[in-house]
Parts: C-alpha cells; structure tokens; sequence
DNA sequence: CTAGGGTTAG
C-alpha cells in the first residue's frame, strides 16, 4: 500500500485503528524483508507529520502512543509538530520524554526544540539546549546555530545571539537576517541597521526577507531618511518587485508621516495585495482619516473585498471623524461578513461608538463579545469616563480585575481620567495609591499628569501644585497645562498667570496659552499688557486655528467656526443647533463670554 | 523531522 494512498484515506476521517491495522499488515513483510521497519517508522512519521497538517494533533499523539518503536525521526516530528500548532509546552515534554528514553537527539531535534523554547521565551531553557547543542556536536550545523540565534534574539539575551553569529564561519543569509531581526525586535533598531550595513559591504547575499527587516528597522526608529536609503538599496538589490518588500516600504513611509511618498509608492506598484491596500489604509487612518475612507471605496470598486484589518482601520477612521452613520454602515457589513467575532474588530467598534457619541452600542458590543482582552475593557472605561459616567467606569475596572486581567498603566490612565471628569476625586487618588502599592504598576509621567488634572479639576489647585513639585518628574509642559487649565476655570489669577508663564518657558509657540493669559489681563484690566501679549502672539508665527465644531445630520458631515453663517448651509443645521442652544440653557448652562468680547475687540 | 519577512485595537 502506497504512501500517498494510506494518507488520502485517512484525510478526512482519521481512524488510529484502521492505521494501526495497515501498519501490523505491513510487519508481515518483517522477517523476509530487513528495509520494512524503517520505512514503517517513515510512513508513520509521514502520518504523525500529517495529522499535525491538519490540526489533528490528538489524533498525532494518539499515534505516536500506539507505535512500538520510535527513532529519533519520529520524536523530532512530534516536536516540531507541536512547536508549529502552538503547543510549546507539549513540544517541550515530548523532547523530555525523548532524552529520558534515551533517545539522542539531532540537528533537527535541537533546532525544533529551540523553536519551542524562543516560543515560550524561555532563556532558561533555550540555554540548556545550547549546552546540550555542544554536548551532542549538533552546534555547528547552520540550522542549530541559527535558530540559537533565533532563540536568543526572542529571550531579550542579544548579547549571546550577537556571540553565535559571530562564531559561525560560514554565515548565510539567514544568519544575518534572524540577527537583525532579534535587534529590531528588541527595539534596538540602530544595531540592526548597522549589521545590516556590514552586511551589505561584505557583500554577503541578501534576499527579500533582510530587506524587509531592515526596512522595518527604519520604521520602528521613525526616521524616512533611513528609510529612503534602504528604500534605494532595495532598487539596486532588484528587489522592487518583492511585494513584502513594497508593503513594508509602504508601510514605512505612512508611519513617518511621509503621505506623498506613500501615495506615490503605492500608484507605481506594479502588483498590490489585499496586505497593501490595508497598510495603505491603515497609514492614512493615523494622517488623515477622511482619505482612508475614500482609499477604502477605491480599494472596493478595485475588486478587492476587505478583511477584519480593513475593517478595524477604517472603523477607526470614523471614531476619528465622530462619523457614526458611516460608523453604522460599516458595521452593517462587518456583520453580513461574518467577522463581528473578531477581537480587534469589535474593540475598534467599542471605540467608534463611544466617540460617536453612542455609549450604548459601545456596551452593547462590549457585552456581547465572546472573549474579551485589556484593550476591551480599557476601550469601555475609556468611553465611560469620556460620557462622563465615571461611575460605570470604576465599576467596570472593579469587574475587570475580578475576571483575572491584570490592568497596565493605560487602563489606570482611564480610571484616573473617568473619575477626573466625574468629580470622583477621592476615588481617583484611591486607585492611584493602590496602582503601585497593590497592582505594582509604577506611575509615569502621563499617570502624574492624569492626578494633576484629577485635583486640578476639582479646583484642589494647591494639593495638584503640590504633586508636581513631589512627583519624581520636573513637570513637563502637560503638566502645567493641566494645572493651567484648572486655575483658569476656577478663576485664580495669580497661580493662571504662574502656570502660564512655565507652559510658555518650555513651549513658547504654544498659541492657546497666550490667549489665555491674555484674557487674563483683560479680565483684571491691565490692557498695556493685554496689548503687549497680543503683539507677541503675533511675532510666534504659530496661528491659531479657529476652533471648530462639527455636527452630523442625515448622513452629512456640517462643520463652523464662530460667525459662520449656518442659515447659508443648510437650514435644518441652523434648527438643531438653536433647539440645541435652548436645551443648554434649559440645563441651567451659563456661557463663559470673558473672552470672546475681546476676541471682538481684537476684530477676529 | 530543521532556521528568517509584510497589515489590526485602548
């Protein structure tokens, strides 16, 4: 009986027995024929590699149990079987097992082992194989010593990772490669560069794999001028037609803000995947929502059908623009695709309802998911606190602690930010307290940012002064604002014009601050300096834009500044906002007018 | 039976 054909009955409804029976046949042969267990071993061994093929990895075990004999073939496929379906853990057993038996291992079993070990990120452990790599004499095939490198690069162990390459005396390609990856990885971008450098002078063969890296190297560091290099180095390599290549080069220039770059890498690709038009989307999504929506129509009409990426950015792009008929209208087709169970999807989701004003389709989603994650539960806090349901938030934090997610810095940032906005102060500073001491999450500077604001808002100026100069940061420029606003809506003149002062010693082309300060000498009366403020707003260069609000009705977008004549765009607009005005003062709000009479006066 | 790359969220 063929290989082929044993594997082709099995395909669709695996029985071990059936196997088991078709494997004893074949021991008949075993007395007249030597070769038979050993092409028994490969056909079982072929097996084992074809249940793991297919997800069956019970049935693969199962198998390997009911076999009487094993060699190390066998053992290896197991391992890599279980590395490549994501059970680390059982792979690194099964290689356990197989030393306890007596088993020695081979170049394939270390480097499926390692595999296993840079997927655990365990050092410990991919050490141990190192010693054992020298110990058997497996150390020194390129395969071991690669994925050493590998291994080494992922357990955050550079240094060692750097030892192994260097010691190999004849590198390949995929040396250099997994070495300049282990530095980009590990965030050090400008090392990976300069290996990829030394590489390119000792004229070692590159192929699309090392630039792709490297371009991502220029990514993770921001900069477009190393980007452009290698962007040029690909050209000479006559990789241009590699499309992981182009992605990442598109990739690249949307992350470092260089948007005609972008636009122009992207209309002289000469082929483009469903992966380039979501880079594509995904990078103007971050610099100018509004495009990538119309990217998305192009790509459509492009005969391209869109993904759970697609999906996620351009929902993204309508929490962005507060869009939420747009919103809605996407989410109709995540639905009709099926993909409303994906994770990621549904937390953009989370967030675009939240910011399009729809708390209650925000929870909605939230509570309907069928796994949730940290970014989840951070999305929902987030959005709380924005509706000013502070409340909820903590609650929810409470809940989320409860179900055994630990909580980072960016969640603490949301409760800290929901109980700000609800006047929850106390609350707040409990949960500031208990971050470090009980969560032993260490507050940074933004966390310190969040408190002042907490106090500042509650009009607790001196306790929020007081942080600041407390707190193991000199207090940066968001700081001060933080507590300028604060002094401002309380009306404190004195420390306004403190905290002004600092936010303009360390960002003194902040227009908004002038403005403020400003206004303050106009409220007290000092008009020479009034006068002279205004000047020297002038000389920044820096202008301020006007501020603007937008309102959303029947499927359009409407956006003024002050003095814009609505009754001229469209009169329904004009309505809702006087229905608007009404309900305002129905809730008893009372306009601040101080500084709009000498924004008048000033004739802007 | 073995090694490296491109797109997603707070």
């Amino acid at each position: 009986m063929g290989t082929a054909k044993l594997l082709s009955a099995i395909h669709f409804r695996p029985i071990p027995f059936i196997v088991q029976n078709s494997l004893q046949k074949l021991q008949i042969g075993k007395t007249q024929y030597k070769p038979y267990p050993k092409s028994l071993r490969n056909l079982a061994t072929d097996l084992i590699k074809s249940y793991f093929q297919k997800g069956l990895t019970e049935e693969a075990h199962k198998l390997f149990d009911e076999m009487s004999e094993r060699d190390v073939v066998t053992w290896t496929a197991m391992i890599s079987g279980y590395t490549s379906s994501y059970h680390h853990t059982r792979a690194w057993t099964v290689f356990c097992d197989m030393l306890r038996n007596g088993v020695e291992p081979n170049a394939f079993t270390i480097s499926s082992v390692l595999k296993a070990c840079k997927k655990m990120k365990s050092l410990s452990r991919g050490t141990l194989v190192h010693g054992l790599a020298i110990k058997t004499g497996t150390k020194g095939s390129l395969y071991v010593d690669n994925a050493l490198i590998d291994m080494y690069g992922s357990c955050d162990s550079m240094d060692d990772a750097s030892m192994v390459f260097e010691d190999i005396n004849a590198k390949n390609c995929v040396s250099w490669t997994t070495l300049i990856a282990g530095y980009t990885h590990n965030g050090d971008a400008y090392s990976g560069l300069q290996l990829f450098r030394r590489m390119l002078l000792e004229e070692a063969e590159a192929n699309p794999f090392t630039f792709s890296i490297a371009v991502r190297a220029c990514t993770s560091i921001g900069s477009d001028i190393l980007g452009k290099l290698v962007h040029a180095a690909v050209i000479c390599h006559g990789f241009e037609s590699s499309l992981p290549v182009m992605n990442s080069i598109l990739d690249m220039y949307c992350r470092c803000g260089c948007t005609s770059e972008a636009k122009q890498i992207f209309l002289e690709m000469s082929q483009k995947n469903l992966i380039t038009w979501n880079t594509l989307i995904a990078g103007f999504e971050r610099l100018d929502s509004k495009e990538s929506l119309y990217i998305f129509s192009q790509m459509e009409s492009d005969g391209f059908s869109p993904n759970c990426f697609t999906f996620t950015s351009v929902v993204a792009a309508c929490a962005n623009l507060a869009v939420l008929y747009c919103g809605q209208q996407l989410h109709g087709g995540i639905f009709r695709r099926g993909l409303n169970n994906n994770l990621e999807l549904s937390n953009a989701l989370i967030d675009m309802y939240a910011k399009c004003g729809s708390i209650t389709d925000s929870h909605k989603i939230f509570s309907e998911m069928s796994c949730t994650n940290l970014v989840s539960w951070t999305s929902m806090m987030i959005g709380y606190g924005a509706h000013g349901h502070g409340k909820k938030a903590v609650e929810l934090f409470n809940e989320m602690v409860r179900s055994g997610i630990k909580p980072d810095k960016v969640v603490f940032m949301a409760v800290l930010s929901a109980c700000s906005h609800a006047g929850l102060v106390d609350e707040g500073l409990r949960y500031f307290r208990l971050m470090k001491s009980y969560y032993n999450v260490t507050p940074d500077q933004e966390i310190y940012v969040c408190v002042v604001d907490l106090l500042g808002r509650a009009g607790r100026i001196n306790e929020a002064y007081q942080l600041m100069e407390t707190m193991p940061f000199k207090p940066n420029e968001a700081a001060w604002v933080a507590l300028l606003g604060a002094c401002e809506a309380h009306r404190l003149p004195s420390t306004v014009k403190l905290s002004a002062l600092k936010v303009l010693d360390l960002k003194p082309n902040r227009v908004g601050t002038y403005v403020m300060l400003s206004n303050l000498y106009a409220a007290v009366g000092k008009w020479g300096s009034f006068a002279n403020l205004r000047k020297l707003m002038r000389g920044t260069g820096d202008k301020k834009e006007a501020a603007r609000s937008w309102i959303e009705l029947k499927n359009q977008v409407y956006s003024f500044v002050v003095g814009d004549n609505i009754v001229f765009q469209n009169g329904q607009v004009h309505e809702v906002l006087e229905l608007l005005v009404i309900h305002m003062k129905e809730a008893g709000y009372v306009p601040n007018l101080d500084s709009f009479l000498h924004d008048l006066e000033d004739g802007t």
